[in-house]
DNA sequence: TGAATAGTGTCTGTGAGACAATATTAT
DNA sequence: ATAATATTGTCTCACAGACACTATTCA
């Protein structure tokens, strides 16, 4: 006996299945100034990301991404994850980037959540003030790999979180490693995953794409975009070979950069290209 | 009045809540040769990627991507995906690498059903004989990108499959393409999405990792290498600036491949480091 | 022998790394 | 004047693109 494809649908019965949650997990990441006493000297940058504290189980009172479960049947991820980031930082039109799906079977106790991470980028001039409180930003104080060993040190001021992760063996074929959470006694569920997922993702993509503008303000010195890079890559570049990278990504303004005890610095914009 | 953890746990039911179906969709490629009728020539070779004739609706009769259902209490996605691949080609220990979810709100007639697709590489003298009497490879014989549109000819040697992807502005702020589908009679779901983002990721991880060996017999000529980047590259390399580019991941072997009516070449093998 | 592929040599231009030198400001 | 950053000049080295050349097989 044939259905036809209308019949078929209708009788199809989703609830005879197994389902499960998704959610959405954000790493948003931007890049901060601390204050310098010397008032010849530039404002050093840190980059940082948004820790919410949890306020109920599992996990009550640890920081963790900001996240939350998506509803099936009106949303997309990308439109969950925007829902989320305007809730916490009171923004829109953040830049946003399908990183990774995490889905190991016990990542969270409640039930089985299949998790799809977005890295978010953000300007931090765009929100001060606006952060729900309680979200905080975290400078990401350290950063070291050392053998197969990723430490990870987070700092907002008050409270410190640290972590470790291995980077272990998965395909002996051809050499892919995986990240395994090895120490961490402050961050909710698989997090730490997720960070060191979009830090490493943010470090390559730098190098090839045009991301970077979106931490930026719409002007900005070519020192000010150094530090930004150095800060991600997580070294110092020299001034030449830098300026060379990107002098077609960026366009000249008749505007200058004043008031630093030094030479001004004439500010640029960012070179859309078709 | 406070609960423990264990009690929020236990009065926590997943049921109270929507919640959705997931699936994999995999990406299975691989490179095949081509007969020849000159003794002389080498094989040439073409770009392959393995499709499933689906049996019932919806898109019933079309050719999809292998894929199914997420057993969302035994099986992570990657596990769910390796069970599917050994279901059509018999085959275990394949590569895997997860490539994107796709999920936007009307893919799947059915319900909502997000899917996170998977790459997987196979070298094909592994495979003949094996495969499941649905599934068949089609040889990617054409892929041009003009303007903003992908064009894709998929061919079993029997079916032709064309369709188009325009790539469309997504970011004003930085570029950010996504890929829309134009026009598609002949394959299921978001599939050309899938095969578009999965051709693209194939195309630079070649260049900055060692996945292509995934795709390779333990011995190979640096002539037959060298064609498969060719294939996945789209365009021809130069014989010297190949050899140089390689020659770190490879080791020579003592064994010779001869019989081709011309020099016989060296077999190498992949050079794994650590 | 010759068609075909295998493999090497080498010139050239580009571009990154390195370092030096000059320019300009606020105190 | 000086500390600090801004900006440019230029040398060198590594390496990819390009092309030419030699080597070797088997019908």
């Amino acid at each position: 006996m044939h259905k036809s494809e209308e019949e078929f649908l209708k009788a199809y019965n989703v609830k005879n299945f197994e389902q499960l949650s998704m959610t959405t997990d954000i790493l948003l990441i931007s890049v901060s100034e601390e204050d310098t006493d010397n008032y010849r000297k530039n404002a050093s940058k840190k980059m940082s990301i948004l820790l919410v504290k949890r306020t109920d189980y599992p996990y009550k009172d640890k920081w963790c991404l900001p996240g939350g479960f998506l509803n099936p049947l009106t949303e997309t991820l990308e439109d969950c994850s925007k829902r989320i980031l305007k809730t916490e930082t009171n923004l829109e039109n953040i830049y946003l980037e399908q990183l990774y799906t995490f889905d190991s079977l016990k990542r969270d106790p409640r039930c089985r959540v299949v998790s799809t991470s977005y890295i978010a980028l953000v300007d931090k001039n765009r929100l001060n003030d606006k952060l729900n409180n309680n979200a905080s930003w975290f400078d990401v104080t350290k950063y070291q790999e050392r053998d197969k060993d990723i430490l990870v040190e987070l700092d907002n001021g008050q409270e410190v979180i640290l972590f470790t992760l291995s980077k272990v063996l998965k395909e002996s074929t051809t050499n892919k490693y995986e990240y395994v959470i090895k120490d961490n006694n402050s961050l909710a569920f698989d997090h730490p995953l997720v960070i060191v997922t979009g830090l490493e993702r943010l470090r390559n993509k730098i190098e090839y794409t045009d991301i970077v503008f979106n931490m930026m303000p719409e002007y900005f010195t070519l020192g000010e975009l150094q530090q930004v890079y150095e800060v991600i890559l997580g070294k110092k570049l020299l001034d030449p070979a830098f300026r060379r990278i990107i002098a077609s990504r960026v366009v000249k303004t008749n505007k200058m950069k004043t008031g630093g005890g030094h030479r001004p610095s004439v500010l640029f914009k960012y070179n859309k290209k078709m």
